[in-house]
DNA sequence: TCTGGGGTCCTAGGACCC
DNA sequence: TCTGGGGTCCTAGGACCC
């Protein structure tokens, strides 16, 4: 797109009384107790969004440079042979011809034709994009690469140690996006210095561009950032906040997507100054706890720290066939599958799971989900596809056109718990390893499970592939325990 | 918007317990 | 017997985000 000379500065300076403006409707915490050293919640923060522009478009100018300047669209499922898919990423130049993220790779292509050698059918994968040379009907089209997840998490990673290096305190919220709270960094009157910095700095060692937003909360900062992207820098000082959201459409608020615009559009509600101003209790009453969260973000009030993520709650795979697909077979090898690459995850990121899921969606688009959960932690895969065949039989005969797989109820199993449960020392054979949940059922005979499976929560980190013998037998042990109860009215 | 994939959080009803 | 209130867990679905 255009250069816009970088940044400016949206509203005019305050010249409110910042001080209040932000605490005064605060809760009702009463008067505050001078000195009581609770936290360090006081203060102004300073908080810093980080975005990356088109991210993974940038990722691939960055290893083929003779992309700049031009279309790029990365996706997934324009291959030959593949017809389904979407746009993850679309570099300003290919949004010009309406390409969007999320679009339908097949209305992307409408619009901005593939560049390259497509002439011939040839289902030859490999073949793809080799002339840039045949500059004749070059100008309306646009240059496509499958998403190469590998390659930008390692220039995410170059960013993120970046941002490490600029505050004390990073929450990374996606591969490109990150808060960072930088109170003690810098100061205000400093700030878009600071911001600058950032971004040449990232511009310098990484190669790539990212627009800023500096304000005093987490969600003025997310909208300062998209302001005036890309390679945007927004300072917004704590007396400006209100009147910087004011005029924003009610859809440009972070968690108001299409339904709950809609819904407060039918209220009358255009703009963050008309949700600023209105009555609280409609909306409380519409929206539950969120209605009050929308009302206090368009004041501009968001007491949230920032913070560093945490560990993962699910991990999940789905795929969608390109049609629907009616047959069981297919179906239940996309679950084996799935089911095989989700416990892979859990594996290898030292999860165990209590919770296993599926996901099916019919046509047109109904999604349903199903999940059972154990009576404790596991890493099984072959439990997991059990599970998930069993949970998916029931569409089984449907039509289906995407399915899914999902662990949940995570645990990972600290190091320090080991020691602190001194399990290490006194189960030696780790016999217990072996799920209850081992065989079929679990769910039932709870109060018999319940104890077994307390045993079996030991993290079994390493010692995991050797003994799967053992782990075998075991579980034949305490399968004849649990299968009394349990086994006997399904099978058959 | 005829809809890919990987996540998070919230809600609401039911089961179950005390 | 037709019955309070509170708490927690489980499941399904929905909205949203990148």
């Amino acid at each position: 797109m255009s250069d816009d000379s970088g940044n400016r500065r949206p509203v005019g300076h305050n010249v409110h009384n910042d001080a209040d403006e932000l605490s005064s409707e605060r809760m009702t915490e009463g008067p505050r107790l001078p000195g009581v050293g609770t936290d360090d919640d006081e203060e102004e923060r300073i908080v810093c969004h980080v975005d990356a522009d088109c991210f993974y478009a940038s990722c691939e100018r960055l290893r083929e440079p003779e992309l700049a300047g031009e279309p790029v669209v990365v996706g997934m499922g324009y291959e030959p042979g593949d017809s389904i898919g979407a746009v993850a990423t679309a570099s300003y130049e290919a949004r010009e011809f309406g390409v969007e993220s999320a679009q339908a790779i097949s209305s992307a292509l409408e619009r901005l034709p593939r560049r390259g050698p497509l002439e011939d059918d040839s289902q030859r994968d490999e073949t793809v994009d080799e002339t840039h040379d045949d500059d004749l009907s070059v100008e309306n089209t646009g240059y496509y690469r499958p998403v190469d997840m590998d390659y930008y998490e390692s220039v995410a990673s170059e960013v993120r140690e970046i941002l490490h290096e600029c505050a004390d305190v990073v929450r990374e919220v996606s591969i490109d996006e990150a808060y960072l709270d930088v109170t003690d960094r810098t100061a205000w009157e400093v700030a878009d210095g600071f911001g600058r910095h950032i971004k040449d700095r990232i511009r310098r060692e990484v190669g790539i561009t990212v627009s800023i937003g500096v304000a005093p909360t987490m969600s003025a900062a997310k909208i300062a950032s998209d302001f005036d992207k890309p390679d945007g820098l927004t300072v917004v000082e704590p007396g400006e906040v209100a009147e910087f959201l004011a005029p924003l459409e009610v859809d440009l608020l972070h968690g108001v997507g299409p339904v709950t615009a809609r819904a407060l559009r039918e209220m009358g509600l255009e703009t963050a100054a008309d949700v600023a101003a209105t009555d609280p209790e409609p909306l409380v009453e519409r929206f539950g706890e969120r209605g009050q969260e929308l009302y206090d973000r368009a004041r501009g009030d968001d007491d949230r720290r920032v913070q560093p993520k945490g560990e993962p709650k699910s991990f999940s795979r789905e795929s969608a066939f390109a049609e629907p697909v009616e047959n069981s077979g297919p179906k239940y090898e996309q679950i084996e599958t799935l089911a095989a690459a989700v416990a892979d995850r859990a594996r290898r990121e030292g999860a165990l799971y209590r919770t296993v899921g599926v996901k099916a969606v019919l046509p047109p688009y109904d999604v349903n989900t199903r999940e059972r959960s154990l009576s404790g932690p596991v890493d099984d895969p072959d439990l997991v596809d059990r599970i998930a065949h069993d949970l998916f039989s029931e569409f089984e005969s449907e039509p289906v056109r995407k399915v899914g797989v999902r662990v949940a109820n995570l645990e990972f199993a600290a190091a320090d718990q080991a020691d602190l449960d001194g399990w290490e020392s006194h189960s030696p054979t780790s016999a217990t390893e072996a799920d209850v949940s081992a065989d079929e059922e679990v769910s039932d005979a709870e109060s018999l499970d319940d104890r077994v499976s307390e045993t079996n929560t030991v993290p079994d980190t390493e010692a995991e592939t050797g003994s799967n013998e053992e782990r075998s037998t075991t579980a034949r042990g305490q399968a004849s325990l649990t299968d009394f109860s349990t086994r006997s009215s399904d099978d058959s």
